[in-house]
DNA sequence: CATGAATGAGTGTTCATTCAT
DNA sequence: TATGAATGAACACTCATTCAT
């Protein structure tokens, strides 16, 4: 079936545009000219391959979230459980200028999902996996034993992991804090969730 | 004699005007005729309070600062520090209509501030204030000995006590979690900063 | 009869605030509002002297060619005939920036005025009288012995001089010759005219 | 296939409907919409072939150069070299209504070019080639014994002449003299020039 | 006489979408 | 499949004008 992968490809290919577009002009800047220039297609051939203008967006979104997916699990963790949970989160916020375009991504389509049916479908899944990523990170660390004491279930850690993530993440967007502001917060917080010390032996991510 | 409006009073009127839009159109459905129509004015009539689409749209983002402050300022707290903390953070988060969309406005500027600098300067008060804020609660708190243990200091606690009220703001917006849930998580975790137990004694805000 | 007098001054008050309008900002400029700012009245004030906009500027052109005429009749001429005739149309002529700006005026409603009958009108009167001065000036030339020997009559010398006057205005409006190479044209002009050499003794305007 | 459109046709056709609605409306009448509808185009084509308006008022009005060029290359001389002058110059002048629409546009656009610089520079291409075909005419009439005798140089002459011609074409276009007026006076300013007579032995370009 | 609030049509420009080729 | 021409409505913003005060 190679038509199929093709398509697929195409597909990505201008999700690719529509991320370029949004870092180089910012969210606003998002129109299907500027995609169709960005990605060296003409306008109507985006047709092809996207009915309409959401649907294109929608798609975009989607693959943020998949890219992220497959680094997260490409990861190689050799440090212990504690650095494996960090790396994995860290990979979900603004770190560094990719990552903060895909985080600039993911809550431009926040704010644009929230009036779109189509977009707010794919914000669900993207939040629902990312807790369920949360949870599984808690029971692991769970599991090793690398939990600080505590009188919390799972599920509110959870929970609590995912707001801190993504309250960071949207500080950090908005410039009020930076990214290196923004992984020592991060840091402190891991550090009291698991009880050890993550400032002595840690590396930046990029270090 | 000419006619003498209240300056000040018709933009208010007309900031909300704005949030009607947004709450029911979402932020990409804000524009000079949409707020026009929602306000009763014509278009031309918007020119004589504001210059500029974005002049409006700060002024309205400052508004819903302004409410939320006012609100906070004259609650009046009577069940010790701990509920008076929970009371005014819950000022600011979703937990019912009127602050769901006072939220989503909030969030939505977030947005439209990634692009716009006039906007972008409105956020970034919007955000010094919200994080002056958390830190005034956690030295209060800690004044009066209501902060369970902990290694971490007062600007850490506070960054993350912010975090946690965005984090689950944009989550409940978004739909992710319900207004109760957004509440018990946000009581869990005063319950974890304080070594108290909320769940037990506290009412919901509206019970 | 003090009113008359009072609204007579107003309009040539709100007039200048034309002209002012038009250096600054150019013909395309002009508006009510710039108007109204400039002169330090309201718009509505305007109302009360000028009913539409084309009245208020048909009179600010009246008003240019009524200063300039004032201006040459006030010429003391001692050093005779050519330098006064000299004198007098470079009165006319965008020397300077005050008669640039008046030149200025005059061109702009040339251009207006092609479609606008009223001001059309206003044109006309201004072509008139200044053939007419053309006129006078040659046949004043003609009695004082003062022109070169020719064929042609005063109404062709008076026209050609006009053209000249008005072509080099132009030019040097638009900014394809300058004041001064505008000066240097018309002096070799008046010099052919005339038979005598006004590039040895006579002196720049401003010398 | 996509549908092949002559890009260079259409501009040009573009333009044409830019002339007409000069010609109808003047120069303030001027707009896209009226342009579209003059052109029997929607408002939204004409930015495939001009992005803004400033664009498509320059190429109209280098349209309208460029036709007075070809038609002055067009030319054949077969009555010696002033009346070879006389038929150049008319062609840039309003001796009848397809000259009077173009030296109308030409006009109107010095008018408009005084504040926009893409005009401006349009503006001064034009001065600068109606300058260069005078100096080319003063030399060849030089070169063919043909000047009647002066102690001015080509230039000056050149520069005079050019004034002579956008002055007698500014007053025939504001209406204070006739087409037949112009021509007249252009052609006694030629007689004077050469020392010939024209009125004699010439006859109307459309005679 | 004077104000300035208000109107609503107008501007240039941008855009998603349609569709013949 | 792919093009890009074409549409027409939408956008923010400007404007001359009206008119109650």
């Amino acid at each position: 079936m190679p038509k199929i992968v093709d398509r697929d490809r195409r597909r990505r290919e201008l999700a690719a545009a529509v991320w370029r577009v949004i870092a180089r002009d910012g969210v606003d800047g998002i129109s299907i000219r500027a995609v169709a220039a960005a990605s060296g297609w003409s306008s109507g051939a985006l047709r092809h391959y996207f009915s309409t203008r959401a649907e294109l967006l929608a798609f975009a979104c989607e693959q943020v979230i998949e890219q992220v997916t497959e680094r997260i699990q490409s990861l190689r963790h050799t440090r212990g459980p504690v650095h494996a949970v960090r790396a994995i989160l860290l990979e979900t916020m603004p770190v560094d200028e990719v990552r903060r375009t895909e985080s600039l991504i993911a809550f431009a389509f926040l704010a644009l999902g929230l009036g779109d049916p189509r977009l707010a479908e794919v914000q669900r899944r993207h939040f629902t996996s990312m807790y369920e990523l949360c949870l599984q990170l808690v029971h692991d660390l769970a599991e090793l034993n690398a939990l600080a004491p505590t009188a919390e279930d799972a599920e509110t850690l959870a929970h609590r992991m995912h707001a801190v993530v993504d309250g960071l993440t949207v500080h950090a967007l908005a410039g009020h804090i930076t990214a290196d502001e923004m992984v020592a917060q991060f840091d402190a917080y891991l550090a009291e969730l698991t009880g050890s010390d993550l400032t002595v032996d840690s590396e930046r991510r990029d270090g």
